[in-house]
DNA sequence: ACCTGAACACCGTTCAAGT
DNA sequence: ACCTGAACACCGTTCAAGT
């Protein structure tokens, strides 16, 4: 599935091509002779939104109006708002690129991997808690990239068990660290007399790694090279 | 502050012995002489209702009827429903455990930290992406506990950018941690048809480090020991 | 089968009125 | 100052009616 989060491959001067009813057309009363709806036309315009207005602006009315639909239409495709951003996930997951273990050693492929993973998800942080805790059998895009990352480590010489663990492990980093990326740039700034060491740190921080996004990515690489470096101890490089 | 989420240490015969206004006391109109609400009742409420019945449950009327009173009074101690959340993080963040900074290698208590500070949220899971993103500044008691242990850190000789940049990978690993944690136990339940290697490893994990809340434990456990491996390796054991 | 618009129960928030 | 109850705008969901 193509899913063009902010619609730049077919970007295109109106804002309406991407829609789901042709603009101009008006709304008429009765079942279409063409269905105006689908899953992929709801779960495009789904992603679009969630990406540029955030997931509180993300509403029925506010999907079905960009659909130029009425709310109660979207209920003839999908069973409930939750639905929605199930496909939604599933989508996202299908952008998470599993190509480098093909051809690079365990390790290499999974800090690939996880690096993937959190840019696919940092824009739509508020799915986060939906989607760690949502059966993957629901899924099927996101199953078949644990089979892929899975059987990279099984092949590498992992346990199946231990290869789960380590999955579910640095993936939880990765959930956590995609909130981070969501966090305001001054969530840490604190005044130098409530805690004057943690201040001092902040400050070094910024003079050292720069502000907003950069820190955070700072803080991953620090997190992620520190998470590989302790899997390799384990169980060798993958070179 | 005493947080007492399930309200054990204090638990009695009748529900209502936690609630703001005493058992019997019929509503009056009018100002109450002595106030019926506070900041400490609504925390204290708010952390059970999410505790025994989950964050959906968690509505401003329950709430106000847990109190035994209606929903307009809670306005007049809080400004919105997020700040009653803000309330519960600062409280939760409150019982996290930075004792063994005092006495532990910076690795060690590093690791202990970060257990109790899973532990912590475990139980209120969809707060963490409310929590993850708010500034600090306006937490009291977290401010506290990063001082703790950025200090810490510094002392042991790590830059303070490096610290926080490492205190921040540890919270995100714990954050999306305390995620997995909500997860159903048959969250990795696949046909062998779909994906067979990985079908197979989740049933030799589930052999080898059990099921639900045992396997999200093995998980943390490999990671946070991955993590702190790699996070010595570049700056020494604390011991 | 697939759309519309009206209806429903519920949500967070505001506000005048009471003491 | 701190409570109550009515009112408001909005939310997700259901359903009869239309083609």
């Amino acid at each position: 599935m193509d899913v063009d989060v902010a619609g730049a491959s077919t970007a295109t001067a109106t804002a309406t091509a991407d829609d789901a009813r042709p603009a101009g057309t008006g709304r008429r009363r009765g079942r279409p002779s063409t269905p105006v709806l689908s899953q992929e036309a709801i779960t495009r315009v789904t992603l679009r939104l969630i990406t540029r207005r955030g997931y509180e602006a993300f509403t029925l009315a506010a999907l079905a109006k960009e659909l130029h639909v009425s709310v109660s239409a979207l209920y003839n495709h999908a069973a409930s708002k939750q639905q929605v951003l199930l496909w939604a996930q599933d989508a996202i997951n299908a952008t998470i690129d599993t190509g480098p273990f093909a051809t690079l050693p365990w390790d290499e492929a999974l800090a690939s991997w996880a690096r993937s993973y959190r840019d696919a998800y940092a824009d739509v942080t508020p799915l986060i808690p939906v989607m760690a805790v949502l059966p993957v059998s629901d899924a099927p895009g996101s199953l078949a990239m644990y089979e892929t990352v899975v059987a990279a480590l099984v092949e590498a010489g992992w346990s199946g068990g231990e290869a789960v663990n380590a999955v579910v492990a640095v993936e939880s980093f990765v959930f956590g660290s995609a909130l981070d990326t969501a966090a305001p740039a001054e969530i840490f700034d604190v005044s130098e007399d409530a805690a004057p060491v943690f201040a001092a740190a902040v400050a070094d921080r910024h003079r050292r790694y720069g502000r907003g996004a950069a820190t955070a990515d700072a803080a991953f690489d620090l997190g992620l090279d520190a998470l590989l470096a302790g899997l390799r101890a384990r169980h060798g490089s993958g070179a």
